[in-house]
DNA sequence: AGCACGCCGACT
DNA sequence: GTCGGCGTGCTC
C-alpha cells in the first residue's frame, strides 16, 4: 500500500529508494488443474510479453512465459524470482502458445513445454568443438531453375493465400523451389524453417539445404538435451536471419522474424502430434508465418482447402528429363495360375527379379508387415494368441523363436499346443517381411538379400547398410514403409508391391488415401530415370479406384472420386471431428457412461439449436480393450468448428474422458 | 502434478 | 495425548 501512495504522491519515488512494482500475467510450465491457467505476478523491472521467467508456484517454482501487463489485482501476489533471458520469445511464438491452447483446448502448460528447451534453467557446459560459427554466409552458390520452378516460384511469392500448396510429382525439383524461397527470405532480413518428416531418411533435401546455406540449425530426435538448449539459444539470441530444419516441433526455434515455413511432405502423419499439445503443422504453420506445403499426394482435405482460396501451385514435369521408361502390371492376387512359383510373389515378378539379377541391377520389394505371421489361432477351439496387456495378436517372429507384441514391445514364448484345448492345431497365419525374406532366399539362393523394417537396424546402422544398398552391396531389398520413403537406389530396375491393398482392411476414413500415398510414393522408387525399371503391383482387388489411380499416377481423378465419398459420408474438408472417447476398468461403466456423454451433448445441440451439427452413437473403440480398461468412442461432426469447441466446453471433464479435435484418424 | 491441511484410528 | 492414514483442495 505504501507503493500505491507514493505512486500518487511522489512521481520520482525512484529517487527515495523505493522500489516500483508491475503486475503481469504469466502462464506456467507446471500442470495444474484449475479453470485458467494464468496466474499474476509481480515484477519490479519490465517485462515484455514472451519473457521467459523463473516464479514461485506453491511451495514449488516453476518456469513460466509472461502474456501481458496488468493492473494490481485484489488478491496477495508474489514478486517473479528471475528473468531467465534478456530477449524475449518472439511475438509469433506467444501467439502460437495461446493459439494452440485455445485450438485445440490442451493446457498452456503443455505447450510450453513443448516449446522451451527441457533443463532451460541449467547452466551448460561451453562446448569446446562447436565453437566455429561459420559466418562465411556464402549463400550465392547457383541454384539452376527451369521454366516450370521459376514460374512456380512467382506464382507462390504472388499469391495473396498464406498458406500455398505446392503440388508436384517425385523428381519435379521441389527442392530447388524450396532453396530460391527460402533465399528470398533471407535476403529480406527473414527467418526460414523447413520441417521434414524424419531426419535420418530425408537426408538427400538436408544436404541440398546445408550446401547453400552454410550455417543453418538442424534439429532431430537424436540430439541430447544440452545440443537441442545450445541450438534453441542459438536460435533465441541470432542477430541474423536463420534457416532451421527439423520435424514439426522446429516450430517452436525462437527464431525473431520468421519470414516462411515449408513443409515437405506435407500429407505425412508425422505432422500430427497425438499427445498434448496435440496440434498440426500445417495448421499452426499458418498462423505463424506464410507457409509452402509440399507434397506429391497432398492429403484431399488440404487440396481443397488450398483449392478453394486458389493457392495451390502444381509442378507437372520432371525437372530432368530422361528416356528410360518404366512399366508397371497390375497382378491379381486371386489368379492363381500366376502364383505357382510362390504364395506370396507372382511368377512374372520372381522373372523379373531373375532379370535384375542376371543384369546386375537392384530389386525392391515392398511389404508393410514386420514379422513373420501376424495371426496365431488354434484350428481345433479358434483360440488366438494375444498380448495380455495390448488384447491385440501377437506376431510371430520366427529368427527369434518369440511372439512379439507390435504395441507393447513384450515378448512370450512361442506355442506349440493350444492353452486352451491341449491340442498341437496351432497355425501361423499370413505372413510378414520375415517369412518373406525367407521365400525370396528360397528362391534366390544366390542374390545378396537386405531387409529394411523395425527389427533389423538402429538408425545409425540403417544409414550404413543405406550406404551400401546404395552402392550395389545387395541385389534385393525387402523392407515396410521405411523404404518407400525417400531411398534413392539407381541401380533399382524391378519393383514388387506384395499387397497393395493391404491397408484398405482398416476401418478408418483415411484409409484409402493412405494407401493411394504408400503405392505413390514406392512406385516413385522406381521412376527416377536412372534404369528401364518393372513395376509389379500385386493386389486382391485390381479394379479398386484407390489402387487404379494409383497405378496411373493420376492424382486428379483420386481426389474427385475420394472427394465425392467424404461428401457422401459428411467427412472431412465437409465437416471438422472431435473424437470422444472414454475408458473404464469395466465394460459396463464405459457404457454406461459413454451413453450418458452422448445424451448430454444431443441434449446440448437441441437446447442451443446448433445445426449442421451430428452426433454418432456410440462405439466400442478399435482397440476396445486394452491394459487400462474397455474404450468406446463418440464422433462430433460439425460444419463450424466453433460448435465442436462451444459443445465441449459445456462436457465435464472427467479423467476418463479423452478427446482429440481433427483427428487424422478414427481409430 | 505436488504439497499442504484436516479429521479419525493405533500407539509409547 | 501424539503419530500418521490418505481424502480434499489450492497453487497468483
Amino acid at each position: 500500500m505504501t507503493t500505491d501512495f507514493l505512486t500518487i504522491f511522489a512521481p520520482d519515488a525512484i529517487e527515495y529508494n523505493v522500489i516500483i512494482m508491475s503486475y503481469y500475467l504469466i502462464a506456467p510450465a507446471k500442470t495444474f488443474h484449475s479453470s485458467d491457467n494464468v496466474l499474476t505476478y509481480a515484477s519490479d523491472e519490465p517485462l515484455l510479453p514472451g519473457h521467459i521467467v523463473e516464479i514461485p508456484l506453491g511451495k514449488q517454482t516453476a518456469i513460466g512465459i509472461v502474456s501481458s501487463k496488468t493492473s494490481k489485482p485484489e488478491f496477495e501476489t508474489k514478486p517473479i524470482i528471475r528473468k531467465i533471458y534478456e530477449q524475449p520469445l518472439p511475438p509469433h511464438l506467444v501467439k502460437a502458445l495461446f493459439w494452440i491452447a485455445d485450438y485445440y483446448r490442451c493446457p498452456l502448460s503443455s505447450v510450453i513445454q513443448a516449446m522451451l528447451p527441457r533443463g532451460i534453467t541449467k547452466k551448460r557446459r561451453t562446448p569446446k568443438t562447436d565453437s566455429k560459427l561459420a559466418t562465411n554466409n556464402s549463400q550465392s552458390r547457383e541454384n539452376p531453375l527451369n521454366s516450370a520452378q521459376k514460374h512456380a516460384i512467382k506464382d507462390i511469392e504472388s499469391s495473396s493465400a498464406n498458406t500455398v500448396l505446392l503440388h508436384g510429382i517425385t523428381g519435379s525439383g521441389k527442392t530447388n523451389v524450396y532453396i530460391e524461397l527460402a533465399k528470398h527470405t533471407l535476403e529480406k532480413n527473414q527467418s526460414v524453417i523447413l520441417l521434414v518428416p524424419e531426419i535420418a531418411l530425408t537426408s538427400q533435401l538436408v544436404r541440398n539445404f546445408q550446401a547453400h546455406f552454410p550455417d543453418i540449425i538442424l534439429l532431430h530426435s537424436a540430439q541430447t538435451e544440452a545440443v537441442r538448449h545450445q541450438l534453441w539459444e542459438r536460435a533465441l539470441l541470432s542477430e541474423k536471419p536463420q534457416v532451421i530444419i527439423g520435424p514439426r516441433s522446429a516450430l517452436f526455434a525462437p527464431v525473431a522474424d520468421l519470414g516462411l515455413i515449408i513443409i515437405d511432405e506435407a500429407h505425412e502423419p508425422a505432422y500430427h502430434q497425438d499427445q498434448n499439445p496435440k496440434y498440426s503443422a500445417l495448421r499452426l504453420a499458418a498462423i505463424m508465418a506464410k507457409t509452402i506445403l509440399g507434397s506429391a499426394t497432398p492429403l484431399i482435405a488440404d487440396y481443397y482447402i488450398c483449392k478453394q482460396h486458389k493457392a495451390i501451385t502444381e509442378l507437372t514435369e520432371l525437372a530432368t528429363k530422361h528416356n528410360k521408361h518404366t512399366e508397371l502390371q497390375l497382378i491379381d492376387l486371386k489368379n492363381r495360375p500366376d502364383f505357382t512359383r510362390s504364395r506370396m510373389l507372382s511368377n512374372q515378378l520372381i522373372a523379373s527379379i531373375q532379370e535384375s539379377i542376371n543384369d546386375g541391377t537392384q530389386t525392391m520389394i515392398f511389404h508393410n508387415r514386420r514379422g513373420t505371421a501376424p495371426l496365431t489361432i488354434c484350428d481345433h477351439c479358434g483360440w488366438q494368441a494375444l498380448c495380455p496387456s495390448c488384447f491385440l495378436p501377437l506376431v510371430l517372429h520366427a529368427d527369434a523363436y518369440q511372439m512379439r507384441c507390435h504395441t507393447c514391445g513384450r515378448h512370450f514364448p512361442v506355442p506349440t499346443t493350444c492353452p486352451e484345448c491341449n491340442n498341437a492345431t496351432i497355425h501361423h497365419k499370413g505372413f510378414g517381411t520375415k517369412a518373406l525374406e525367407d521365400e525370396v532366399r528360397r528362391l534366390f539362393s544366390q542374390a545378396r538379400i537386405a531387409r529394411f523394417d523395425a527389427d533389423t537396424a538402429s538408425d545409425s546402422q540403417l544409414s550404413q547398410i543405406y550406404d551400401q544398398v546404395h552402392d550395389g552391396a545387395y541385389d534385393i531389398i525387402i523392407g515396410t514403409q521405411m523404404i518407400a520413403k525417400g531411398f534413392d537406389f539407381p541401380k533399382l530396375s524391378t519393383l514388387g508391391v506384395v499387397q497393395a491393398d493391404a491397408g484398405l482392411s482398416l476401418p478408418d476414413y483415411s484409409s484409402e488415401e493412405r494407401t493411394f500415398q504408400l503405392i505413390t510414393q514406392v512406385i516413385g522408387r522406381a521412376n527416377r530415370g536412372h534404369q528401364n525399371s518393372k513395376i509389379f503391383i500385386q493386389t486382391f482387388q485390381p479394379d479398386t479406384p484407390v489402387i487404379k489411380y494409383a497405378c496411373e499416377g493420376n492424382y486428379g481423378d483420386f481426389y474427385k472420386y475420394l472427394l465425392q465419398r467424404r461428401k457422401q459420408a459428411v467427412l472431412p474438408p465437409y465437416c471438422f471431428l472431435l473424437k470422444l472417447s472414454m475408458t473404464y476398468k469395466t465394460e459396463r461403466a464405459t457404457v454406461q457412461n459413454i451413453r450418458k456423454l452422448n445424451k448430454k451433448i444431443i441434449q446440448f445441440i437441441a437446447q442451443n439449436a446448433l445445426t449442421n451439427v451430428s452426433v454418432t452413437p456410440p462405439m466400442p473403440a478399435f482397440h476396445e480393450r486394452t491394459n487400462s480398461g474397455y474404450t468406446w468412442d463418440i464422433v462430433v461432426k460439425a460444419k463450424k468448428r466453433q460448435d465442436l469447441l462451444t459443445i465441449f466446453d459445456a462436457l465435464d471433464k472427467q479423467p476418463q474422458l479423452h478427446f482429440d479435435f481433427d483427428p487424422i484418424s478414427l481409430l
